[in-house]
DNA sequence: TGTCCGTATGTCGGATCTGACATAGTATGC
DNA sequence: GCATACTATGTCAGATCCGACATACGGACA
């Protein structure tokens, strides 16, 4: 995780313990934020493939478009947990969930 | 799903919306939850492997031996979120956690 | 029997995450 | 210019989830 990415991250509203922390060979809170970061890009792409906009998935999630705006931001408040949810609202399978994490190409991402 | 397990899932604090719900052919709700319970199982499972107690991991992950307990239960009350961390923790892997959600042998889970 | 040791269950105050709303930004078409 | 459509940002009350604690359960060993 570079300098840039950092900037980027705080500003999404994330804080980091120290320095090495992030500049550091991982962490697992490096892990978990990349993890979130990579499921928050996932979801914006299978939106758009769908040709959704932001307020019409809210609508499918029951929520609202402000929210899913931060969700594809990977804002910290937002849980992995939504965003697991939000995938699988989608009809994401295990098996593309497991391609998204393991930073495969999501092949035929539903 | 049958009968069995939902009268399990029930006892662990879940609840469900309808009965073709979950007697359904899946549906996200379902999938989220059939999800975290491979994760509690998971988790259970690196943790023994490591001849580590539910208190050893607990101080590991800054909690308590009661809440490991409810995580490795899979209890409604612990979110997919801290499943994941405690397993990032554990050093667990992408691609250790991939195979995890895909429904694979952890070969080698760390 | 009693007493370790690990695990399970119930509760609770406080922390975190949520949907909702307002509003500001950005692009496209007129 | 000014609409119109979509997206981004800020805020907040209420919902959910958290760690902590108390306590109960269970097996093993004497």
């Amino acid at each position: 995780m570079d300098e840039r990415k950092r900037k980027r991250l705080e500003a999404r509203g994330w804080k980091f313990g120290s320095v090495p922390e992030f500049l550091g060979l991982s962490g697992e809170e490096a892990a978990y934020i990349e993890l979130k970061l990579r499921l928050a890009t996932s979801l914006r792409e299978v939106r758009q493939r769908r040709r959704l906009t932001q307020g019409d998935l809210a609508k499918l999630l029951r929520s609202s478009q402000s929210r899913v705006a931060k969700m594809e931001a990977g804002e910290s408040s937002v849980s992995l947990d939504r965003l697991i949810r939000s995938l699988l609202v989608l009809g994401l399978s295990n098996t593309d969930l497991s391609r998204i994490i393991a930073r495969r190409r999501p092949a035929s991402a539903a």
